[in-house]
DNA sequence: CCTACCGATCGGTAGG
DNA sequence: CCTACCGATCGGTAGG
């Protein structure tokens, strides 16, 4: 997990920044408090859902009073909106740094497949990693403006896939339309959020290997 | 799409049972206005999701007054679980129907499953169809006891797709696992809800085969 | 199935 | 970040 400031998702330890970066007009940056404020939330988003979750519920798991999180984040859709955003940029930013590595260039298509399925995996069900999981699956609870925002970020992130499925289907190792492939495939891997069991006998290598030897000829 | 009594999703024109299978204690059985609650509520669940929905919005959308739901379904719960419990039905209904048709015991293994991906995707992405996408994306919103009623009905769905998948794996068309198998090609086609869109370019067809080439050999 | 209504809860705010 | 609070909304009900 990379450490880089208030993006990554579990780094609940993170110094206060000192030329602190304020992000939107939406929201302050206090450090602390508002990284509590994210994680609780992820985490009641993820399990009760966007509309079931109380503004409430989430101050009391970050040890606030009910009024305080709106000192942190003007609206609870700004709040909703900062887990989604800061759980995209965290795995753009381990996926990219994944494709950068010295040498992953040189691997062959399917193994650069690989990497991205493995990676993908671990920031669906990797432990603590609620931010992706809620932005896949409540952006229907987005308001229109900020739901375009995010999806300029998850067309970033498609964008790394496509270069390789292309490669894959040139050589005659991918036998569908790439577009409709990549959507097939991120669909296999994002519906695991519904039902991996970290307590039960698959692993996130177990599930690598299936996937690509499922999609792979 | 089949035509038996009030399971079938999109019906509205049923006539009003006879001997009226009253189904559960939660709910009544009035046919007519009945049914119009449950595609109502259906449409708006998968829009809005469960908790964002309100008992008023599904009365107004069945022409009726805030109060009068109750009078049909016990509880918003229960009406959720009708919802589901109805698609799931209708599902299987159209699955074994596909399945038991004269001739399909016959086929090889490989078109065996592209009907399960049809059917499956029909049921997904048909117009009006909205009962099955809300299973799929709200159960987490059901009462523990319901979600149980619920997980029999999704084991005998995935029921029906185990022997396909056994048979194209002995022949080797299958090159993962069958359990994660299963649960990775669901879950691609489970995920279309998310960015199917019938007025763009591709058809169920399509979609049909893409997904086998992609998972076959 | 409608009318009229209740108790509880919720997002959000003022003022410190 | 807390205290105290408001206005609005919501699931559900009694009585017809």
């Amino acid at each position: 997990m990379s450490t880089d400031s208030d993006l990554a998702e579990v780094d609940t330890t993170a110094k206060r920044p000192r030329g602190r970066p304020r992000k939107t007009v939406d929201e302050r940056d206090d450090g602390n408090r508002r990284v509590a404020l994210l994680t609780a939330a992820a985490s009641l988003f993820r399990r009760q859902g966007f509309a079931a979750t109380t503004t409430r519920d989430i101050a009391a798991a970050a040890g606030m009073q009910s009024g305080s999180p709106f000192y942190h984040f003007k609206s609870k859709d700004a709040l909703l909106f900062a887990v989604m955003e800061s759980g995209m940029h965290a795995a753009l930013a381990r996926q990219r740094s994944a494709v950068q590595a010295p040498g992953h260039a040189g691997l062959p298509a399917h193994a650069q497949l690989r990497q991205l399925v493995q990676v993908h995996f671990d920031v669906l069900l990797g432990p603590g990693n609620d931010f992706v999981p809620v932005m896949l699956y409540e952006s229907r609870s987005l308001p229109a403006r900020q739901r375009k925002l995010l999806a300029q970020l998850i067309s970033e992130y498609e964008s790394l896939w496509t270069p390789v499925l292309n490669a894959l289907r040139d050589s005659g190792q991918l036998r569908a339309p790439v577009g409709l492939a990549r959507l097939l495939i991120l669909g296999a891997l994002n519906w695991s959020v519904q039902w991996f069991d970290p307590k039960k006998g698959a692993s996130v290598q177990d599930l690598t290997d299936a996937a690509t030897a499922l999609f792979l000829n």
